[in-house]
Parts: structure tokens; C-alpha cells; sequence
DNA sequence: ATAGACCCTGTAGTAGATACAGGGTCAAAG
DNA sequence: CTTTGACCCTGTATCTACTACAGGGTCTAT
């Protein structure tokens, strides 16, 4: 298969084809006499197994000890490491991100986008934080 | 004041605030006979206006462009907009997020990182999920 | 023959910092 | 008076995970 049906069939830019065969996270396809890549099952195996690992949010370098795990027989603490990793990193980023969105809609709730910026409850809010006052959003 | 002290009395990284500088977020400080900077209670005033507006999400871009309305008189439509834009970003975000701390749930316990890596839960449900079958996190 | 869709390579750009190399300055201690 | 250590300066490289582009080759259809 080409990269560009290789593109379309995963729905991986083809780009980030020739991306991930450059950091080594794919074997490298072999070549048609004119040169072109031509992907194998294995290939597309490949592919998608990174594409369900970054879906994870499991990072390049991580995907890469996921697959020098395929076939080892050494025990598997690494792989959880790397899951456990992960799910604590999210945990965090969902809790940072509902306090985030509180003070966000605290603020939208402070302006009606009509007045006069320098007048606007938004402008005032977070310039009165830069001054060290309390703004409405981290009241 | 000097970089070093504006640094640890604001909690930005020393580098930070001379980036801030050269995309233009702050007006240039001051130089002593030096060349050393010396910042002023207005450099301090427009770190922390960024400081803050980064912590809430704010993009380098978005934060140009509040920093623009703070003297105008025009309507805020774009202050709010803003803010807005940014807490839809953070809505999706969480959602997106919530539902990848469920798959990693999945994944992290159906393994105790003690069986053969080429036996490990994590392990072959990746490797299921390259060949099309369902996985457990995504089950 | 030529247009258009595809392929190749190498390299630069994105955000938002962060780090480093190679140098200058300054205050205190020996 | 010199040396040590902490600070400052500049320019540039590095990070993540891609994405985009320039400049060229190939293939198929008209």
C-alpha cells in the first residue's frame, strides 16, 4: 500500500507517516523500484498500534518501551509504570482543568461584551490580579 | 529590580522573563550603566497581568491582544470572546480527558505488572487493538 | 505532450518555554 | 590584589509531536 491510502485507510496524516519511520517507532517499508514506499500488514500493524497508544495520550518515547515489550519476557511492571504514569498525569490535567474552567466562567459571567474595554469587568478583573487584588476569578 | 529577584519573587523562571521580552509582552526594562535590566513596577505590573492570563490557559497571542484592549475604548466583545473561546477549549478538554482516565482505568487494572511482558494485559490488549479487535480500553 | 495527482528528500516552522555556550560584572573572602 | 562564586549578557539550540513547504521525480490519463 501506498502512504497515501496508508493516510486514508487510518486516518493518520501523511506526514506523520514518514514522521513516526523517522524516529524509528515503524520498521522501515520496503521500496518499489521507483522508490516508493510500500507498507505491509505488519506496517499498518505498526501504525496503529501507535496511533491507540497516542490516543492514550502515551507519549513517542513511551510507545517505543511498549514495543520493546511485545516480546520480551521479562516481567511487565514497566508497562503498568507507564499506563499508571499516565493515568495520574490525566487525574491531574482534569483537575487542573474543572479549576480553570470555574475561574473561566466566572470571568465570561462578568462582562456582557458590550461596555466600553477599559470599562470591561474582564480587562479590570485581570489587571486588578496584576496589581495583587483579588480578580474575580481567583476571588 | 534584577532579573534574578523579579524571578523568584514572581515564581517565573529567569529564562521565561526574558522570552516574554522578546516576543514583546513586556516593554523593554530599563538598563543600568551596567547592561543589566532593571525592572519597574510597571514590568512587574504587566509580568504578573501575563502570569495570571497564562494560568488561566491564555495563549502569548491572546494575551497580546488583552493587553492592546486594556487602553482602548472600543467594546470588549473581544476580551469576552476570548475567555470564551478558552472555556469551550477547557469544556472539550475535560471531556476528552475524562473519558481517557476511564480507558487507562481499564487498562491499568487489568494488569498487576508482575505476569510475562508478552503475557501482560496492557501489552496484548495494545497489540488487539492494532489488529482491529477490541481492546480492553476500548471495549 | 502535458496536466494533475501522487511520490521523494531535506529542512523549517509551530507553542511556550527551557537550556546551554561563551563571555562580562561585581562583591566578598583570602 | 586576586580569586571564587553568584549573578548578568547575548545568541542559539533543544524539547514534543507534528505540520508544512520547497524543489524535484514519477505515473496515469487525456
Amino acid at each position: 500500500m501506498l502512504r497515501n491510502q496508508v493516510s486514508k485507510q487510518l486516518g493518520v496524516d501523511i506526514e506523520t507517516i514518514r514522521f513516526y519511520e523517522n524516529v524509528g517507532l515503524i520498521s522501515k517499508p520496503q521500496r518499489l523500484d521507483n522508490g516508493y514506499r510500500s507498507y505491509s500488514k505488519e506496517n499498518i500493524i505498526e501504525l496503529k498500534f501507535i496511533q491507540h497508544c497516542r490516543s492514550l495520550g502515551v507519549s513517542i518515547d513511551e510507545v517505543h518501551s511498549l514495543k520493546a515489550l511485545q516480546n520480551q519476557s521479562s516481567d511487565c511492571a514497566q508497562a503498568k509504570e507507564i499506563v499508571e504514569k499516565n493515568l495520574k498525569l490525566v487525574s491531574k490535567k482534569i483537575k487542573e482543568l474543572t479549576n480553570l474552567k470555574k475561574q473561566l466562567k466566572t470571568l465570561s459571567d462578568s462582562c456582557f461584551g458590550s461596555s466600553a474595554a477599559k470599562d470591561c469587568e474582564i480587562v479590570k478583573s485581570l489587571l486588578k490580579a496584576s496589581e495583587g487584588e483579588d480578580c474575580a476569578c481567583h476571588a
